[in-house]
This record gives C-alpha cells, sequence and structure tokens, in this order.
DNA sequence: TTGTCTGTACGGAAAAAACTGTACGAATAG
DNA sequence: CTATTCGTACAGTTTTTTCCGTACAGACAA
C-alpha cells in the first residue's frame, strides 16, 4: 500500500465518520460525504470538481451544497478569475454547533409556543362557557396544567437556545485554550 | 360547536406540534401523534387502546412505541387486574430532553473519535516513513492539523454531553422556579 | 395439558426521500 | 448581438422508509 493510498483511506474513514452523523444537522448522508471531501481539500471546489470527485450528478451536488450552505456548514468562496461558484467548509466547528442548534431549536419552540398559547386561551375560554358539560371542563382543566407545564419548558428551552447563541454555554464549557 | 370538540381541536393544535418536531428526536411523525395523543390521556393506555385512538394497526402501535420508550419519551405502567402492557408518557420534559441529547451526541463523539484517532496515527506513521514522497507528506501535516483541530472540538463536544448528563446545564439556564 | 390472549418478527405494499437527466434562465465572453 | 457556460427547476426513476396483515412464540388460565 504506498503513501497516496492511506492518506486516502485515512481520509476517508473521518469522512465515513462525518457521513453517518450529518443526520444530527438534518442531512443525508451523500451531503456528509460532500463535506467530508470537502474538508480535506485545501482549495475551495466548484459543483464539476465534486461531481467528478464524488461520481455524482451534478444535480445532486448542487442542492445538497445548498443544503450544507443552509446548514451553515459551507460557505461561498471567491476567487478571481474563476467564474464558476466556489464553495468551502466553514472552519468554526463550535460555531457550526451553535448555528444548528439554536436554527432547530428555535424553530421548535416557535412552533409550540403559538400553538401552545392558542390552545391554552380556547380552553379558557372554554372553562368559562356555561354551556360546557361539567366532565368536559374537568377534562379542560387538565389539559391546562399539561400546556402550562410545557409551556415553561419551551421557555426554558428558548433561554438554553439563548445560552448558546449569546456564547454563555462557553462560560460552563470553555474551549481548551491552545496555550496550555 | 361544543364543549367536546373544542377540547379536542385544542389538543389537536398541539399534538399536531409534536408531530412536526419529533423528528428532532429521531421519530417520524405518526409517533409523534401517538405520544400526543398518550400525553392527553390520564390513563396509561395499553397497545389496543392507541390502535382504537389512531385508526393505525397494532403492529404499528407496537413498533412505535418502541421507538418512544428507546427514545425515553414513554415508558411502561403497571396495574393490578391488566394483564396487557401499559404506556405513559414521561412527564419530566427537561429530563427527556437531556436524555435525547447526550445518547445522541455521545454517540457522535465517540464514533468520531475513534476515527478520527486511528486516523491521526496512520498519517503520523506515513511522516515517518522513508518511502512517502514529500508531496503527500505536505498532504498528510495538513490533514493531521485539521483533524488536531476537530479532535478538540470533540472533546469540547464531550465536556457539552457531560454538563447536559450531570445538570449542570441548569446553573446557567435555571429551569423556572414555581413559587415565583 | 389445552385454549386463549398478547406482543412482535417477518414479508410485502404503500409512501417518502434521494438521485438523475433534460431543459431552460441568467450571466458572461467574444 | 450571438454563442457559450453555469446553476437549478422539474419530472421521472431508483432507493429507502413506513405501514399493514399474517403468522407465530410466550404467558397465563383453566
Amino acid at each position: 500500500m504506498d503513501g497516496q493510498e492511506r492518506l486516502e483511506n485515512a481520509r476517508r474513514r473521518v469522512t465515513e465518520a462525518i457521513a453517518q452523523n450529518i443526520y444530527l444537522y438534518g442531512l443525508p448522508p451523500a451531503a456528509g460525504r460532500q463535506y467530508g471531501m470537502m474538508f480535506f481539500h485545501n482549495e475551495p471546489l466548484t459543483l464539476d470538481d465534486m461531481t467528478e470527485e464524488l461520481g455524482m450528478s451534478k444535480t445532486s451536488m448542487s442542492t445538497s451544497v445548498r443544503a450544507l450552505t443552509d446548514a451553515k456548514l459551507v460557505e461561498r468562496a471567491w476567487r478571481r478569475g474563476v467564474r464558476k461558484d466556489l464553495y468551502k467548509v466553514k472552519d468554526d466547528w463550535y460555531q457550526g454547533f451553535i448555528d444548528m442548534f439554536t436554527t432547530k431549536w428555535r424553530k421548535s419552540v416557535s412552533l409550540h409556543s403559538s400553538a401552545i398559547r392558542r390552545s391554552l386561551t380556547e380552553l379558557e375560554k372554554l372553562l368559562k362557557d356555561e354551556t360546557v358539560s361539567e366532565e368536559v371542563k374537568e377534562m379542560a382543566q387538565a389539559d391546562i396544567e399539561r400546556l402550562l407545564y410545557i409551556r415553561d419548558y419551551y421557555e426554558w428551552l428558548d433561554r438554553l437556545v439563548d445560552a448558546f447563541e449569546d456564547h454563555d454555554i462557553f462560560d460552563l464549557v470553555p474551549i481548551k485554550d491552545e496555550s496550555e
């Protein structure tokens, strides 16, 4: 086994690990392989480069590089004299994690919060309604308590996302200082 | 619209929000609907209850309640005199979030760490090899630096998971005190 | 033991997602 | 202006995932 091959082995192992975990970022494994491939290239790559490297269609490269860009894992690069779009991996993985975490959970919080708010007011109204049977009111009361609990939970989750977005999380879990 | 119906509306809205976000726990929407349904029931439910409530097959109920259990979102309950298996939702959503977070990311860290470790030693060996061309060695050197960076990142991620598992996260982002 | 009931493994059907090739709009070069 | 080149929308195909019905193993009752 020559040097080139051993180098590729080392790269492939890590790339495969990325591919198998990229689902945590909501992306399919192929996007992970694409990312891994880009990660080990010094130069920004064009869609055609990727097509050649991975042996997949250019359309696939286009759609998944877009997904990677949306996920803030990849960004466009510019280089004078090159007309094609160039892409490179963003190199701050800590920020990448934070971006993923905040966008995913912020969306979840917002969706749930509005649903909870609406249902709560609807149930409160129901409690005051004379025409509603006592039996239904009891169930509504129980539901309200449940909703108040999860409302608090989502409020906590929102503050958790804040803590990541504002980098307060690094106070609790600091990044290892290189100088140590 | 009568009271019963309005109650069901309120429940359905929240359940649908759950269904649309349960993918964050790695589960399909149907499992989310199942969870939502269970959430609004006071009593633990059997598989047959769920089949009736959701109009889905018993096999589906079985597989997805297992997935929910594995995800620590649901647990088995016992009730004397009932031979069938009973299930209820776990009521600590904070712990549920932590369980999901830790299992998912711990697995990711461990997979990556071992891949990185292996590839690093392979590349180090390659650097010391006389027969390997200088050109390849340069690429290997660049790869090593990249791998050292992400090794630090995963070490940080591991500590982050610790912070959740050990509940240190509640120091940074406290749960709202009910008495306030 | 035999009969009944419960949960799940398994194979196939239905639904969803990923991937490809063609075709076209936008941008640039000449 | 025309010709070329790039990226992506779209429709169709392939692959993967989800869901169902049957059948069976295990537990319990009698």
